[in-house]
RNA sequence: GCGCGAGUAGCUCAGCUGGAUAGAGCGUCGGCCUCCGGAGCCGAAGGUCGUGGGUUCGAAUCCCGCCUCGCGCACCA
């Protein structure tokens, strides 16, 4: 048991002996300004409406009701209008160090998820192109909240879905068709100079197969274009195989991997949308009206129903709502106990619909299911100036733009310091010039520098144990501020990870990073009495440790040095 | 018009699910390198937490109204 438990625990006994209700239940929480103590408690001010007391009364009774030592408690004392502080003796408190040595990489860890299944569907950008910085946001997002889960012992599965047939796509293959001709491309098609390097690589690997020249090779493109379906079906495959390659080579690039590619032609060709449809047909909330074939979503919170399948005369195909649910059915029956959709806000109309389709069902998927996190849009500065061009995408920014620019690293933090429905200004020059002031590097610093002790003092980290130190003597503030922030790690990534909120973990540590810094500057280690270099080496050990735990949740490096 | 999100320091944003004197980075101004890495540290200036009500011991946080900005409101995907 944690110093924390010990305290809430005697906390609640005392409160009891006082005749606290059964429900009562304590909140102990780190004062803001560390003169007041570690820990305070509200429970005075809490009891004082149920006991019908004043909170001051009530905490005089509690302390004395408690035994202080049993929680590790040095000093405590009644504040403000009831709080009661607590501060710690300083070998409770870094007693932690030891549980940190002792668990390394898994302190932090926890098992809420106890094996279960959980898919992370993220990115999932069309083969029409190269990424653009909002597929980034999530890449770094769906990536991070992949890893506090895993972190949370779930079973995670990645994976991006992407949609390799429709309108799109049959533009983009008009594009390429066009550029490989040399005719000039419509409003509508795409524009980017990446669609002139596919249709260059397309006419070279045409003209190799054919054994014919370039020239030749487009000249044949050109004259069997519209009698010739075989040739778009090529071009198509083509392209889209071109563009897949591209974006799997821009997400390695940013330390992102996938487990499952999961096409939406599979869900057609397996007959899973007319199966998903006929199921919504005769589950009970379907209706037809002017020819097309509806669901009534209202029933399930939407704000308008939906149609399932179009009208004859609109083609009677059914619309994308359908292989939509047909895809969340295929992750429930696969075995996922949740599915998390991390989808830019632009998206947020399609939550309650899917969610409507899979209810329709009534097949026992539980009703939130699956849960989103939306992110908002991204926006990138230069100069002042927002930047919506790139040379190689056209019409917006890439990824591949910003990793080459600002480093992998520094993209993965600034997309993930922020929460997700913030909006956000991606300022490169900031990123950029600034690397020397970026927070990143800060980060990444203090692990440096924590690594830098144990090469310098030419000791093998792995010696550090940890047993038979008195941890008393680790009693400056700088060392119990730093030590507390050890302490608070699980709770922290517990938190980001219930939340599926990743920037709690870039903000953490930032702060303890800091933390480090001061340390590090105001005490030494090497060169001290043995009783306090040893102990300080613990903490200095422990410390990177947990750094290098949180970087790793972010999918950021953690260098030994810079 | 309806729905979702956001409005906190000059700028970009945190604020641990209701706590004590609201924080960080950048920017501005001023200090600190014989010492394990100065990619660091210390200090200063800078706030009617969009606005008006409400809930209670206590509100940036919860509820209601209003204002501003972003996104979405197809038999397109």
């Amino acid at each position: 048991m944690n110093s924390e438990a010990r305290l809430r625990t005697e906390v609640e006994r005392a409160a009891r002996s006082l005749g606290a209700p059964e429900s009562f239940v304590p909140v102990l929480e780190r004062p803001r300004d560390t003169a007041h103590g570690d820990w305070a408690t509200n429970a005075a001010m809490a009891l004082a409406k149920p006991l019908r007391r004043k909170p001051l009364d009530i905490a005089r009774d509690l302390l004395a009701a408690m035994n202080p030592g049993a929680a590790g408690v040095a000093e405590s004392s009644i504040a403000g209008p009831g709080f009661i502080n607590f501060r710690l003796d300083a070998g409770h408190l870094a007693s932690t160090i030891a549980t940190v040595l002792a668990e390394g990489a898994a302190y932090g860890r926890s098992n809420g998820g106890s094996g279960r299944a959980v898919n992370i569907e993220f990115v999932s950008a069309n083969p029409t192109g190269p990424l653009h910085v909002g597929h980034g946001r999530q890449a770094a997002l769906g990536d991070a909240i992949s890893s506090l889960l895993a972190h949370a012992g779930w079973n995670v599965t990645r994976e991006f879905y992407y949609n390799d047939g429709g309108g799109q796509i049959e533009r983009l293959c008009d594009s390429v068709f066009r550029r490989a001709v040399g005719e000039p491309l419509a409003e509508d098609h795409y524009h980017g100079d990446y669609v002139a390097e596919v249709a260059a690589a397309y006419l070279d690997a045409f003209a190799g197969r054919e054994s014919v020249a370039v020239d030749a090779a487009r000249e044949r493109l050109r004259a069997g274009w519209e009698a010739d379906g075989q040739l778009r079906d090529d071009v198509r495959r083509f392209a889209v195989g071109y563009l897949r390659r591209e974006q799997d080579t821009d997400l390695k690039a940013f330390g992102v991997r996938f487990d499952v590619y999961y096409l939406e032609s599979s869900l057609y060709t397996e007959g899973r949308v007319d199966d998903t449809l006929a199921q919504l047909a005769k589950a009970g909330h379907a209706f037809e009206q002017d020819g097309a074939l509806w669901l009534r979503t209202t029933d399930f919170g939407d704000d308008k129903d939906r149609v399932m399948r179009r009208s004859a005369e609109k083609g009677g195909e059914p619309t994308y709502f359908v292989p939509d649910v047909a895809y969340h059915v295929t992750k429930w029956q696969r075995g996922f106990a949740r599915a998390i959709d991390v989808q830019g806000a632009d998206h947020h109309s399609t939550v309650t619909r899917v969610r409507a389709g899979l209810q329709a069902l009534e097949m026992g998927i539980p009703v939130g299911y699956p849960e989103y996190v939306l992110h908002q849009m991204v926006t990138v500065v230069r100069g002042g100036e927002e930047m919506k061009i790139s040379k190689r995408a056209g019409s917006y920014v890439t990824v591949r733009d910003l990793v080459d620019e600002v480093g992998r690293d520094a993209v993965r933090y600034f997309f993930l310091m922020r929460k997700g429905e913030s909006q956000l200004v991606f300022d490169v020059d900031l990123a950029r010039s600034q690397s020397e002031e970026n927070p990143v590097y800060y980060i990444q610093m203090a692990h440096a520098r924590l690594s830098g002790i144990f090469r310098v003092g030419e000791m093998d980290p792995a010696s550090i144990t940890g047993e038979g130190l008195s941890w008393d003597v680790l009693s400056q503030p700088e060392e119990r501020e730093l030590i507390k922030a050890l302490v608070d790690w699980p709770a922290l990534l517990a938190g980001a990870t219930d939340a599926l909120e990743p920037h709690r973990v870039a903000n953490w540590l930032h702060d303890t990073a800091g933390l480090v810094h001061l340390w590090y500057h105001k005490h030494h280690v090497l060169g001290e009495p043995d009783a306090i270099m040893q102990a300080r080496l613990a903490l200095a050990k422990a410390a990177r440790i947990v750094l290098a735990n949180g970087l790793d949740v972010l999918g950021i490096s953690a260098p030994e040095r810079m």
